[in-house]
DNA sequence: GTGAAAGCGCTAACAA
DNA sequence: TTGTTAGCGCTTTCAC
C-alpha cells in the first residue's frame, strides 16, 4: 500500500497487480501486446489506488508534454471565448491539455516572448494575438514547435481564418440585390488588431461593388473606434448629409452595426426604412440587435485550430503551412430592406434567404 | 554546441559557462549562494542558447507543477472570460501556469470527473463550475490538493464570492430611497447554476423590505429563464397587471433586466417613467442600456482567487478554508428615478450618488 | 507477452 | 561558493 499523503506511482500499481512497471505502462497506454487477463488485473488496481499517470514523468521520455499552448490578449471576447471553449473539449477527447497564456498589456506580452516559456511546456502554439511585431513573429518562427495563427493570415504558418473577402462580397452583394447603389462601408480604428480581417472586408465590399458596375466613393467609406459613439455619431451624420447619401451601411463588425443603429435610432432616423444596415461577424449582439449580418463561427475556428495543431503534432510529415479558410454564410434579419424605388430583389435573392 | 533540432539543457548550458548543472539550476532560480561572475556568465550561456527550464523535469523532482488549473464550462462568458483573463497574468506574475479544463456539456464533466486529470498535473484548482453534484464535490475533496471555489460558497473549503445578500440589500434599499414600495423581485430559472448566488440576491432583497416595514408579497416574485423572452415578457405582463402593480422591478442580473427593458419598451410601456428597473453584475450590457445596477469585479473576483491559489499552494499553513467575500458596488444610472408621487430620495442618497 | 535496466532533465543532499 | 551523486516516475530498448 502506498504513503498516504503520495500520489500513487506505477510501481504501487504494478506491486498490487503482480507485475511490471513496464506492464502497468503498457497497459495504460492501451498497447495491444498486454494478455487480456494481466491488461484486466492492471486496470482493476489503477482503478483501486485511484492512480494517473503523470505528464511530467511521461512526456521527460516521450519528448512530448501533452499539452498544447494558446496565446490571447485576452479570454473576455465573444469571439475568443467561443473558440477556446470549442477548443478546449477537442483537444482533451485527443488526450491534451489547455494552456493559456494571456497577455492583456504590453508588459506580459514582452514578458511571454522574453521568456517563451511555452517552448518547453507545449506541443503546440495557438497564436490569437493579431497585432504581433515582426520581432515577435520572427521570436515565435523558432520556437521549434508548430505555432498556428488564428484567425489571421501568416505567410509560410499554418492558420486558420474565415475567407473575409468573400463573406464581404456576398454581404455586398445582398445588399446590391436589395436595389442599393449608394452603400457606405465603415470600418473600426485602432481595435487590438484585427487589421487583417479588417482590411479584406473592405476588399471584398470594393469588388462586389465594381462587379456590378457600381462606381467606388470614397466619401462613402468612413472610420471609427468601436467604442467611440461619439465619432460614430459623427461619421454617420457626415454620411447622411452628402449630397448622393448612402441607402445603405455595411458595418465591418456587428458591434460597430449595433452601435451605428443605436445612434441613427436616438436620431429619429428609421432602420431600415431609412438606411439599411448590415453587420459581420454574427455576433449574439446581431440577434439582439435583428440585424442582417455574415456570420462566421468561432467555435468552428476552434475546432479548426485544434484538430491543425493535433495533426502537426502527432504526424510529423503533415504540411506544416496548411491554411485552413472556413466559409462564412448571410444571416438576413430586419435590419436590411429593398431599396423603395430600387426595386427590390433583383436576382439571387431567394438563394439568400436559406441561410 | 547543442544539437539542432532539440532543446538545450541544463548541461548545455553548464558546459557552455563551464560550470556544473547545479550551479546552473542554482543560478536560474534566482538562489543567493552564486557568485555574482558565475551568476553571469549562467545567464549568458542560458540566454544564448536561448535555454528555458522544463517544468516536467523541475515538478519531477520538486513534486510541484507550477500549474494552476481551471475548472469551468465555458469560457465564453462575461463573467468568467474577465476572470479568468485577470488570473492569467496573476498567475504568470507567480511564476505559475493557467491549464484550463473546459466542459461544456455532461460528457465532457462526466470524463473530467472520471480521469481527475488535474491531480497530477495542477497544484491546485479553481472550480468556476456552479452547479457541481455531490458526488462530484466529494471527489474534488478527495483531491490531495487545493481546490478553491469561485462564485459560490463552499463549506470547508476556500473559496471566493461577492457578498450577495448586502448587494441586493443596497439595491433594494435604493429603490425604497427613491419612494418606491411596490417592489418586485424577478429570478432567473435554470441558468448554468448560478442558484447560490440567486438565492442570496433574494435574501437580501427580502432584508431590505423587511427593514424597511415593508410587507412581502410573494405576487411580486416571479421568475423565468433568461434566454426565453416571451417567458419575461409575459412575467413582466403579469405583474403590471396586478391590482397593486410594482413601481419598481430588481432583476436577479443585468442579461435578465435588459431584456426586461426591451420587452417593456417594445410595449411602450417607459422604462423609468413607469417602472423603475434595476439589475445586478455591471455586465457592459448595463451600460448600453442605461442601466442602475449593483457592481461586482469579475476581475477582482479572479485575482483574489489567484492569489488564494498561490498562498494554499506556497504557504503550507494557510488556512485552508478560508474564504473571501468580496464588496459589491451601486452604479446609479438612468433606470431607476424616483417615484413621482411617493416623495423622492429619502436619505441616504446622497452618499449613493458618488459610486 | 513480459521483465530488467537505462535514462529522460532536473533538483536536493551532501561533500569539498 | 561549487561539484558530485542519487533519484523523481515514467517509457523504451533489449532480453527472455
Amino acid at each position: 500500500m502506498p504513503p498516504a499523503q503520495r500520489h500513487p506511482t506505477m510501481a504501487d500499481v504494478a506491486e498490487r497487480a503482480g507485475v511490471s512497471a513496464s506492464t502497468v505502462s503498457r497497459t495504460l497506454r492501451g498497447l495491444s501486446t498486454v494478455s487480456p487477463e494481466v491488461r484486466a488485473r492492471v486496470e482493476r488496481a489503477a482503478r483501486e489506488l485511484n492512480f494517473a499517470v503523470s505528464r511530467q514523468a511521461a512526456s521527460l521520455v516521450t519528448g512530448k508534454t501533452g499539452v498544447v499552448a494558446v496565446l490571447t490578449p485576452t479570454l473576455n471576447s465573444w469571439f475568443i471565448g467561443s473558440a477556446v471553449s470549442t477548443l478546449g473539449p477537442q483537444l482533451r477527447a485527443a488526450g491534451m491539455d489547455l494552456l493559456v497564456y494571456v497577455t492583456p498589456d504590453m508588459t506580459e506580452r514582452a514578458d511571454f516572448f522574453e521568456r517563451l516559456p511555452a517552448r518547453r511546456n507545449a506541443d503546440a502554439l495557438l497564436v490569437f494575438s493579431f497585432d504581433l511585431t515582426e520581432e515577435e513573429t520572427a521570436r515565435l518562427d523558432d520556437l521549434q514547435m508548430p505555432v498556428i495563427y488564428v484567425s489571421q493570415h501568416a505567410e509560410g504558418c499554418p492558420s486558420v481564418y474565415v475567407d473575409d473577402v468573400e463573406g464581404a462580397r456576398r454581404g455586398t452583394q445582398h445588399l446590391l440585390n436589395l436595389g442599393h447603389r449608394r452603400i457606405a462601408f465603415f470600418q473600426t480604428i485602432g481595435a487590438s488588431g484585427f487589421a487583417f480581417s479588417s482590411n479584406e472586408r473592405l476588399v471584398g465590399y470594393q469588388q462586389a461593388l465594381t462587379e456590378a458596375g457600381v462606381p467606388l466613393d470614397d466619401d462613402l467609406v468612413v472610420a471609427a473606434p468601436v467604442a467611440d459613439k461619439r465619432s460614430i455619431a459623427e461619421a454617420v451624420g457626415e454620411l447622411l448629409s452628402l449630397r448622393d447619401a448612402p441607402t445603405a451601411l455595411f458595418a465591418e463588425q456587428d458591434e460597430l452595426a449595433a452601435s451605428v443603429i443605436w445612434t441613427l435610432r436616438k436620431s429619429r432616423i428609421d432602420v431600415p426604412e431609412r438606411l439599411s444596415v448590415l453587420g459581420f461577424d454574427d455576433h449574439p449582439i446581431a440577434e439582439w440587435s435583428d440585424l442582417t449580418t455574415i456570420a462566421q463561427s468561432p467555435e468552428d475556428i476552434g475546432r479548426a485550430a485544434g484538430e491543425l495543431a493535433c495533426s502537426l503534432v502527432n504526424d510529423p510529415d503533415a504540411d506544416p503551412a496548411q491554411h485552413v479558410i472556413l466559409p462564412t454564410r448571410l444571416i438576413p434579419r430586419g435590419s436590411t430592406v429593398p431599396l423603395p424605388d430600387g426595386g427590390g430583389e433583383m436576382g439571387g435573392g431567394a438563394a439568400e434567404s436559406g441561410a
